[in-house]
This record gives structure tokens, sequence and C-alpha cells, in this order.
DNA sequence: ACTGTAGTGATTTTT
DNA sequence: TCACTACAGT
């Protein structure tokens, strides 16, 4: 077979990857460094030239987008369907395999997966079961211990709590509690999917065999996001019967806060046999300043592999650093810099803020609003995360497992339907009682006569509207399940009697899903990268739809328009690129963020965000920070980012060099008026003055304060309306 | 069932 | 500051 196409076009290091034998290989790969490319190359290359069947690769990833982008591009290089391939999520290869030995993995065979909303919901249930107080111990600390503990492969049981230890014993006790309620529901939390994934392997030693055989191989991208449990249930997969190819980052690793071990990269380094490392250290992405500035950040960090990036590129235009007096200048300087790069004749999408904390956003969009400037904040709801479309979808789960507590809970009064406190509380003591689930407790009761008046005609009710529903939508397409479902459960009419723009949006939003049912059931489905069923499972239209929207974000497509400006965390523009990209926020406090002062290794993760960051930009990087910024209500004052310092000078510009207006101001602070005339010390500048900005252009001087190279200069600039602006070290001349 | 108010807490997020 | 929650009152 002709398999030039494999390697050609590849740098030495990326064949050498691509082409190394199937042992175990790590491939040290650096941002920009074509590491998919890598990874779609080798599979192409066990396939064609190695002979290994599509059917014996496993490739796994992060992020649904991730595994549809790899789907993409092997079909594009192979010419082949990647059906037969494993390619997905940790989370969606983790519940195909349950899917299929639910029986082994003892499970329900109707099993439903939660999200951490649901998870929290039936958190707040279990605290009132076990009257805990929320006081003491706050709901959302009881979910932070149960997904630790699950990321860890520890079970209730397996707890040591100390009888003086409260907080291990409560939270114990309540992860007990958890765990019941989520086994008599048939639910599955995101990191139990994970960690039965792990124990269907201990437990079926025949079954761990079965699929040693069947994978000939195995590929894992961003292995430096790998938790225990993650990492556990690849070690007791692979054995020593399959060769791993892992692709990674250490200085790109900023989950750890989630429980990622960057660590593992290194134990994977000990544990598997006989591996070799490959580094990918060339970028395709950036300018040599762009790099440059990256590689010395990151060299601040300890313990690092080590990798330096480097280009054949240009060299590029330096960092460019803006001292904004306040987070309004802060954002108006970066929409003008967006303005005049659109005006070159570049187009918006090619623009991207980003910022450390969500917090950020808001002074940002309000000068992108006023200036008029299209823009998009990425992050924030999911489709599927929308109220309403999380109450279609309980329905739904209820018709698909009438034991999902967790979708009857949030659907038995919604839209509301008269049943009250007191019924719900009969029927969770019921349910507790006798162990069963809502449902089942609420046909218990309904058929022993024990409710009477309103209770029992709203709750029975409820219980004839889900049978009924049942029984019109056998044998309906998915669809015209979906869209009877939101129909005669009141749904539709309930968000559209909602007042303002709202409700018209949800309603919007319940059609679209309907829509989403029909695209899914086609198999055309554009608002999702999963697709991911499973040819060899007899599994209903519906448990596929429902498995889908609980595991996939549901992300709409991107707009037509190609001229908005992005916004996003630092965090969620990993594995992006963009041509011109803006740091904002640099300051102590908030980048790094105050919560990561303590710890060390928390400020390295800083600094890889940081890393991680820097590396985005293409063509031109800004970064900027306030002097002042309100934060909480009150006003922060904060020192310049210990980043900044930490880049090579040489590649910085700033745009407001220190030296051209020092000011010697002996004085106290002054209040002094415009008309006073008076002169500033040693500047020969006097207030009242007409004077040009560079960057801001022509204002009045106003006042100054400060002593020393501290003293600020205010000036009220003309097109700024009548707004202050305060500008220190701003260079200035008269006019 | 809806509405007003007082209290609270506030990186980062995928699945 | 502000957005979200719990709870009390109608």
């Amino acid at each position: 077979m002709e398999l030039s196409h494999i390697l050609d076009n590849l740098n030495d290091s990326q064949r050498q990857a691509v082409s190394a034998p199937p042992s175990n290989l790590l491939v040290l790969a650096g941002a920009g460094s074509g590491k998919t490319r890598v990874l779609v190359h080798r599979i192409a290359w066990l396939v064609q030239h190695e002979g290994y069947h599509p059917n014996s690769i496993l490739s796994v990833t992060f992020t649904n987008k991730a595994a549809a982008e790899m789907k993409g591009r092997i079909e594009e290089l192979m010419h082949t369907s990647t059906a037969g391939m494993w390619v997905g999520t940790f989370h969606s290869i983790a519940n195909r395999l349950l899917r299929r030995h639910w029986k082994e993995a003892g499970i329900a065979q109707d099993f439903r997966i939660i999200d951490s909303d649901d998870q929290l919901r039936l958190i707040k249930r279990v605290y009132a079961e076990l009257e805990v107080d929320e006081g003491k111990w706050p709901y959302k600390q009881a979910q932070w211990f149960i997904n630790g503990q699950k990321d860890e492969g520890r079970r209730a049981g397996h707890i040591q709590a100390p009888e003086l230890d409260l907080y291990l014993r409560n939270m114990q006790r309540i992860y007990l509690a958890y765990e019941q309620a989520c086994e008599r529901g048939g639910i599955l939390d995101f990191a139990e999917l994970l960690l039965r994934a792990h124990e269907l392997w201990l437990n079926n030693p025949d079954l761990l065999h079965h699929y040693q055989q069947r994978f000939r191989h195995i590929l894992v991208d961003e292995f430096q996001d790998t938790n225990t449990i993650q990492y556990a249930w690849l070690r007791v997969l692979a054995g020593d019967a399959v060769p791993m190819t892992i692709v990674g980052d250490d200085d790109q690793s900023i989950y750890g806060w989630r429980g990622a071990k960057i660590e593992n990269i290194q134990k994977f380094k000990k544990d598997f046999k006989d591996p070799s490392m490959i580094k990918l250290e060339q970028n395709y992405r950036s300018t040599k300043r762009i790099l440059d500035s990256a590689n010395q950040l990151i060299a601040h960090n300890p313990d690092r592999l080590g990798k330096n990036l480097w280009t054949e590129g240009e060299l590029g235009d330096p960092i460019s650093l803006y001292a904004a007096y306040n987070e309004h200048d802060e954002a108006r300087f970066i929409v003008d810099r967006i303005e005049e790069w659109a005006s070159q004749g570049n187009s918006r999408i090619d623009a991207a803020i980003l910022y450390r904390s969500n917090a950020q956003s808001r002074v940002l969009e309000e000068a992108l609003v006023r200036a008029s400037v299209p823009y998009r904040i990425y992050g924030g709801h999911r489709f599927y995360d929308r109220l309403e479309i999380k109450n279609a979808l309980a329905y739904l789960r209820l018709l698909s497992n009438r034991d999902d507590d967790a979708a009857m809970d949030r659907v038995i009064n919604t839209p509301t339907r008269g049943i009250g406190g007191k019924t719900l509380d009969i029927l969770r003591q019921h349910a507790n009682e006798q162990n069963i689930s809502l449902w089942a407790a609420a046909k218990d009761l309904l058929s022993s006569n024990s409710l009477t008046g309103r209770a029992r005609t709203t709750l029975g009710g409820f219980f004839d509207l889900i049978q009924q529903l049942s029984a019109d939508t056998a044998g309906c397409d998915l669809y015209e399940q979906v869209d009877h479902v939101i129909q005669s459960s009141g749904l539709l009419e309930h968000h559209a009697k909602e007042k303002g723009e709202a409700g018209q949006a949800r309603v919007e939003n319940l059609k679209e899903l309907v829509n989403a049912a029909k695209q899914f059931e086609t198999g055309t489905m554009p608002l999702s990268a999963l697709q991911d069923q499973d040819p060899d499972l007899e599994l209903s239209p519906l448990s596929q739809f429902l498995d889908q929207a609980a595991l996939d974000a549901g992300d709409l497509q991107a707009d037509e328009s190609h001229d908005y400006v992005r916004l996003m965390t630092l965090h969620s523009a990993k594995g992006l690129e963009f041509p011109l990209v803006f740091l904002s926020g640099m300051e102590e406090g908030l980048f790094p963020s105050r919560m990561s002062n303590e710890e060390p290794d928390r400020l390295h993760e800083e600094r890889r965000l940081c890393y991680v960051g820097i590396t985005r930009a293409m063509q031109k990087l800004y970064m900027s920070y306030a002097e002042v910024r309100r934060l909480y209500g009150s006003e922060t004052y904060n020192k310049v980012s210990r980043f900044i310092r930490e880049l090579p000078q040489e590649h910085l510009e700033e745009l407001r060099p220190k030296a051209s207006l020092s000011i010697p101001v002996s004085s106290k602070p002054s209040q002094l008026s415009a008309k006073n005339n008076v002169e500033i010390p040693d500047t020969g500048i006097t207030l009242g003055q007409n004077v040009r900005h560079k960057l801001f252009g022509d204002g009045v001087v106003t006042n100054y304060e400060g002593k020393g190279d501290q003293a600020r200069v205010q000036i009220n600039f003309e097109n700024e309306g009548s707004k202050w602006l305060v500008v220190g070290y701003a260079k200035l001349e008269a006019i």
C-alpha cells in the first residue's frame, strides 16, 4: 500500500513519533506542535503499515470536541469510516462498556447519567433524609467530597473515619446515603461512570482479558489531565498486554484543582514497560517573540520534563503591555485595539479576549456594547443545562426509567399541578422507609388508598400523566415523542407563560430540542460531537438520545457570521489559537489568583495557565492590567502580575513608558482645580493645559496626586465625554 | 403559588 | 457589587 501520505509533510520528530514501533510511547507535545496530527497519523500508520485492524484501536480524549475532531481527521486521512474504532472521551467509553456489561458491573440495565446539577439536588435530598445541617456542612462541600473520593477510586465503605473526625464521619455518612440513593434510582454520576468502569476490570478478569485481546493499541490525548481513576483504568486495561501511545504536555496542566494528576506523565515512564519519549518542540503557531516569552515564563516552574518551543517563523511584534487606570480603561483600550485591527481589513473572529475569571467579562462586555462591536462570550450555560431543557429531559428520563428519582423530583410539580410539600414529604418518607424509588412509592400509596383528598387527586394525576405519555408515544419516532411530551406535560405552556423575553427564548429552546431529536435520529446532528452509538447494542433511540444529552455539551455550531470577538476564560481557551490575543487583568491577586498564593503547586499551575494564554497568540499579543479595580463592591489596588516580570523584557513594549513622565511631587495629594494654572513640579505641565496622549488623543490636565514616580496625572479627555481618566506615567506632549 | 426581603458568598470546568 | 437562595408573608 502507498503509505507516503502518512509520513509526508511531517517534521522529523513528528515522523519519528508516528512511525515508532508499537510499544509504549510518550509524546511530549508542546503547544502548537501538531499533537493531534501526530495522533491521527499514528493511528493511520498502525492500521495501514503495521496491519492493525481498525477495531483494535482505542483512542481516548477528554472532550467530545477533541474526539469529534480526531474522528474527522482520521476519516479524512484514511478515507475510511471510524465506525469500528473506539474513539471517544473517557466518559463515553466508560458508558459504552457499562451499557454492554451492566450485569457484570452490577448496575441497572436502564441506568441514567446525571450531571452535577442533578447530583447537587440529589445531595440536598439526602441531607433532608439524614437531617444534616446545611449550615455546618454546605451541600457543595459534600458534592466536592464525594466526587473527590470517587476520582481517587474510594467508595464510602472504604473510608476509615476516626470517631473524633466529625467532618469525615459526616461526609462518609452522606456519601453512603448518596450511594444508596443512586443505586435505588439506577443513577450514575460522571465520576461513577469511571469508577464503575474501573471496577468492571477488577471484578471480571475474563472480561478484562477479552478487551486486552481486542485492543491492540491504546492512544490517549492530553495525558497530563488524567486523574487517579482514569490512570488506574488505563493501567489495568493495558497491563503488560496492550501498548500505549500517550500525548501530553506537563506545561499545560491546568486542571489539578479538579483532580488531574500532572505526575501521571512521569508515572507512565515508571509504570509501563520500556517507554520511549519523543518531544515535539517545533511550533507552527506563534511568532518567535511570543514563544521566547512563553519559554522564559514557564522556565520559572520546577520539576518540568523540560521542553523549549522554537519556530522557523518570524520574530514578530513585541508583546504590548498596557497599564490601565481601572477596569473600564482597560476594556476601552482593548476595544479600541480590536477596532483598529478590524479597520485594517482583519476579521474580528481572529481576536480573542482572555481573562482569569468570568466576573471580568462584564466590564469588557459593556465596553463592546458601547462601541457596537459584535462579540460572543464562551463558557457558561450549555444547551442541555438550561432549565427548560433539563425539565423536558427529566420527563423523557422518567419515561425511560421510572425509578430515576432525580428526574421524578424535578418534574413532579413542574409545571405546578398542586402537589404540595406535604404530599412530597409523605412520598419521600415512604420511599426511604421501603427503600424504593419515588415512583414505586407513589404507586404504592395510590394503590393502597393511603392518601386522601387533594393529595390523592394531584399525585394520581401526575402518575396517570406519565403513564399516558408513555402509552401515547409508544412506537413514535423520537422527535414526535419529544414534541408530544413537552406539549402534553404542559411544559411548553408553562414556559410560554413566563413574562418577558425569557419565556419566549425558553419556548424556542424547547422547539430546538425537538429539532435536535429529529436530527439525532437521522444522524445529522449539528448540535453534537458525540454520535457514539454502539452498533452491537440494542439501545432505544430515547436512551441513546438521553446519553447524548448527558455526556455532550450540545454546543451550538459557530455563528454564520465571522465578525465577532470571542471572550473566554484562560481555561476554556486551551487548545485554541487566535491571531490577536488579549490577556486582561494581569494583576497580583487576580492572576495569579489570590486563592493560589498559599501553596507553591497552585502558583505553578497559575503560571502554566499564563503559559497556555500566551501560546494561544499567533501574531500579536497584548497584556493589560488595571491599577485600580472594583471587585466585589470595593476598590482594590493590585500590583502588576509577577508573570509580567518573568517575561523577557526585550520582547515587552510598555505602551506607557514609566520614564517619560516621572513627576516628583512632594506635596500632599492635591485636589487643585484645573483653573488654578499651577505647574506640576518639574514637568513643565500646568493644570488646565491641553495635552495630547499618543493613545487617547487630546485632553485637559485637571489634577495630579501622589509623589515621586508614583504620581499620577489626571486628564479629562474630550473624546471620553465627561469621564475622568487618571493616567499614570503617560507620555504627553503639550499642544 | 407568587412576591418581597434578608442573608450570603464570590477562581478555573468537562463529563 | 451583585446575583442567587431560602424563607416568610399574602
